[in-house]
DNA sequence: ATGAAAGCGCTAACAT
DNA sequence: ATGTTAGCGCTTTCAT
């Protein structure tokens, strides 16, 4: 109800109102507000007392006007419902926070279609850095970002040819590893739940590929569109048992998603099977609650703050303007084994 | 590695650059780029060209210092991590994004100490509005925010003294509900899983006061700091049993985060117990895992989506300066009854 | 340590 | 439908 009629009061009050009232140039309270140190104590003292009178709020349009530095560093996210990222976001935030800059939030979803709208409404505000979720999709949008100059950092894969700096890990060398650690382990009935992510795609495929190199070429597969949920896995899981109702082998059910193992393990317990004997079930991500669920789940570790924590540090380097040692972090993964899956699977 | 020693290129080409080289008005390319329709199509291709020619990237940065709109929306959350609050984070940009506005991010925190700064931060960058989660906790705060005019819209909570729209829900009737229900099934010996964020607590607190008034005043209590966690509620139920290790009343453990509660549903399947039979449980929020918990978790739903949709459509509505039919919006919420508590507790 | 001059790149307002 | 003029509110640069 509040300002309902008042045409935005707006702060009318500009820098230089601030200067008159104190009794000095603009360029101090310029000075004031962006280096204090710079301003004897007695300056200083009559802006803080202007700007208290007359309630004026800095502008930082029209600094970074003249300046050409906006303290606004653009985050591409593929969905703000994706808990897998909220780590790495939350990281990123709040370390660019600190070093006084703040997050311009671009959502790009999984298509690549409307990609190139986002870069243009995401340049048009001339971020001094961006930070991207996973590769940009197309190529033109890639070109597009080099050429404009601005300090980019994708996150959450590797790639070849980065487009600046780059935090990752290598999706195919964890899907590699699932396949070969529980191989080794003596399982040989898998399956595979995954949704269709393209890196959870890519861990995927690199799974099957290695599990086919051990001779292991019959992954019963299912897919969904969308994000993880819980959901998946309880179907999933059921359609499983449904198609495949003999066989003492016990399952070895690999998802690409803690969410989705949630479910797995959930619909186990529904169903009274034992876990790990029965059925055996591998997450991806270690999410918070993958260590409490019961029993609790084994999984591929991925440290998403220190992918944040990293990624905003490169860039606060680069921004900073140093040297700088490295552009490329892998921050790898590592294989959890919690009570879902056996050590060894013939011991059950 | 790109762009590394490149001092930012920038992109040095102008408007007026794009407009030179198209032969027209520097203001015919601004048309062209705010409102093409204005501008006859020989002319759009003209410019069309020209800006593909010189790669020209508009810069809203000037525009909005002369227009005085930026077409920007803070967004400020409480944390990135808590998935609650995601599907209206979520609605919020996905709505704002289609009527051409950007979020610029600002992360709270359950404290109000940086609160002011944060607040500072934002308004320098001139939103065209502001959408808080809940409500701002210093009146200072709140009245510079009702000083500078500047469209506000609080969600996730009722007030009454809103600083300007809101749309939310009623926490202590939310609270109240729960107990009344419960209670009315027959439910006696009640214990309370919180997490100590503001809004929770309050539910905590109008349930308790309502059981009370119910005569049952004996509530086991216990209470987080930080966000919701699994593991949590499966510590509160190992504490639970153990300080109360007889009696054949059964608990019903109501918890202010369906997170919580599917971790006393965890620790509920590790013991044998059976639910809800021996042990009940009720959650908060109505997350996606919720109906597919083992059993279904019974919760109070909030429409987070809706809830999203609602405040930016408020905002969008007061930006396009039409007449506003209400600026307050109560959402409700509403309980839902699933298989971790029986609809008569008396039939167990 | 402080000030004066100039202009960043657009768009509002008015003219044609 | 298009053009002209002026200036948004700061900060850079150069002086003192």
């Amino acid at each position: 109800m509040a300002a309902q009629g008042k045409q935005h009061t707006r702060t009318a009050v500009t820098l230089t109102d601030v200067a008159r009232l104190a009794g000095v140039a603009p360029m101090t309270v310029s000075r004031y507000l962006n280096q204090p140190e710079a301003v004897r104590e007695a300056t200083r003292l009559k802006v803080r007392r202007a700007i208290e009178q007359t309630g004026y709020v800095h502008n930082r349009l029209a600094g970074s006007l003249k300046s050409s530095r906006t303290r606004l560093v653009a985050l591409v996210v593929p969905m703000v419902t994706n808990p897998l990222f909220s780590d790495t976001f939350q990281a990123i935030n709040e370390r660019l926070a600190k070093a006084g800059y703040q997050v311009l939030l671009g959502v790009s979803g999984y298509q690549s279609q409307q990609e190139q709208e986002l870069l243009e409404v995401i340049l048009s505000r001339r971020p001094d850095g961006i930070i991207l979720t996973g590769t940009l999709h197309t190529s033109t949008s890639r070109n597009r970002l080099r050429a404009t100059g601005i300090p980019v950092v994708e996150t959450w894969d590797l790639s070849d040819e980065p487009i600046d700096m780059l935090v990752g890990f290598s999706h195919e060398r964890a899907g590699r590893e699932v396949a070969r650690v529980l191989a080794g382990q003596g399982y040989r009935r898998f399956a595979l739940f995954a949704v269709d992510d393209p890196r959870g795609l890519r861990r995927a495929e690199s799974f099957v590929e290695t599990l086919a190199e051990q001779g292991i070429t019959d992954v019963h597969r299912q897919t969904w569109q969308g994000l993880p949920a819980l959901e998946q896995g309880r179907n999933g899981l059921r359609q499983l048992l449904l198609e495949n109702p003999g066989g003492h082998e016990p399952w070895m059910v690999v998802c690409t998603s803690d969410t989705i193992a949630q479910g797995v393990l959930t619909e186990a317990a529904a169903r009274g099977l034992r876990v790990p004997q029965q059925l055996a079930v591998m997450g991806f991500g270690d999410m918070a609650f993958a260590a409490h669920t019961f029993p609790a789940l084994s999984t591929v570790r991925i440290d998403g703050k220190l992918m944040g924590d990293t990624a905003a540090a490169l860039l606060l380097e680069r921004l900073a303007g140093g040297e700088q040692a490295q552009t490329t972090v892998d921050i790898g993964f590592s294989l959890v084994q919690r009570d879902s899956t056996m050590d060894t699977a013939s011991e059950r």
